[in-house]
DNA sequence: CTTGAGCGC
């Protein structure tokens, strides 16, 4: 190469010119030649007839048409793209601290997240996949599923002494008797405490609370509990947390699929968690 | 960097 090269940036920008819809190509280039000055090289050559025809008429009937905006009054070549080097701050989804609006700011998130592409979404009632969350199901209210109790009771029939004779209607039914209940854990034996499918979660961004975690494992299967370890001192998430399921097989497929799944630009860890020593 | 809080009569 030639040391001239240095001075390259001297000279205007390379013009591409078409090809239009008659198939030719300008290209308007400028080098220095020998003697040390500007010299201008037009280069005319023909497009494969194969790559024109790929492009729709449309396409290509606009490659005709006279620039506009901002491009009309720059070079053909010209730089519409340009390097900024303004400061950008990054946005948390939700200021650390901020109470106010957490699990709307969370379901927001969410489902910015499975937008970009993420599979998680499965909706417990319908079961449609990356559509929206269990609690934004359209069917929601149409028929309760038969394979989820959740966690929450709805209010007013919750309390123990809420079966009111004259109160009518619904009786509260709980969560062991209703259809499709915990039917993998086998009816008399495995009564132990649900505290063995506790799933640990680490790698959290320090944002996330447990309303996050819930919306986040809910669709997985009824979920126990939700804890995140929360600094005394400070306030602030230490980053971990844990999530109990009824069923261990919903808790192993909330692994499987969420072991490794970008959360908050973080890659979150999910496994096992080992039993708490008391 | 990363495995949880409280317990009183």
């Amino acid at each position: 190469m030639d040391e001239d090269d240095d001075l390259d940036f001297l000279l205007p920008p390379e013009q591409v010119i078409g090809p239009g819809e008659n198939g030719l190509k300008t290209v308007i280039e400028y080098k220095f030649n020998d003697e040390g000055s500007k010299v201008k090289i037009t280069t005319k050559s023909r497009v494969r007839k194969l790559a024109s025809a790929r492009l729709n008429k449309r396409a290509i009937e606009r490659r005709s048409w006279p620039k506009f905006g901002d491009a009309a009054n720059e070079d053909a070549g010209g730089r519409l793209t340009m390097v900024s080097t303004e400061e950008i701050l990054m946005e948390r989804p939700r200021a650390p601290g901020t109470k106010a609006d957490e699990s709307k700011a969370a379901g927001d998130s969410l489902s910015q997240l499975s937008k970009g592409g993420a599979v998680l979404m499965v909706c417990r009632t319908c079961h449609k996949k990356g559509d929206h969350w269990t609690s934004k199901c359209p069917y929601k209210d149409l028929a309760a599923p038969a394979d989820v109790f959740t966690d929450k009771p709805p209010t007013g029939e919750t309390s123990t002494v809420s079966a009111a004779p004259g109160t009518g209607k619904a009786a509260y039914v709980p969560p062991s008797m209703r259809a499709g209940a915990d039917r993998s854990a086998g009816g008399s034996d495995m009564r132990r405490r649900n505290d063995e499918n506790s799933v640990r979660v680490t790698n959290l961004s320090e944002d996330r609370r447990e309303p996050d975690l819930m919306e986040l494992f809910h669709p997985f299967g009824a979920v126990t509990r939700v804890y995140v370890a929360i600094d005394q001192k400070t306030g602030v998430s230490r980053g971990f947390g844990f999530v109990n399921f009824v069923s261990r097989e919903d808790a192993q497929r909330a692994i499987n699929k969420l072991n490794g799944y970008g959360y908050d630009n973080l890659i979150l860890r999910v496994e096992w968690a080992t039993p708490r020593p008391t």
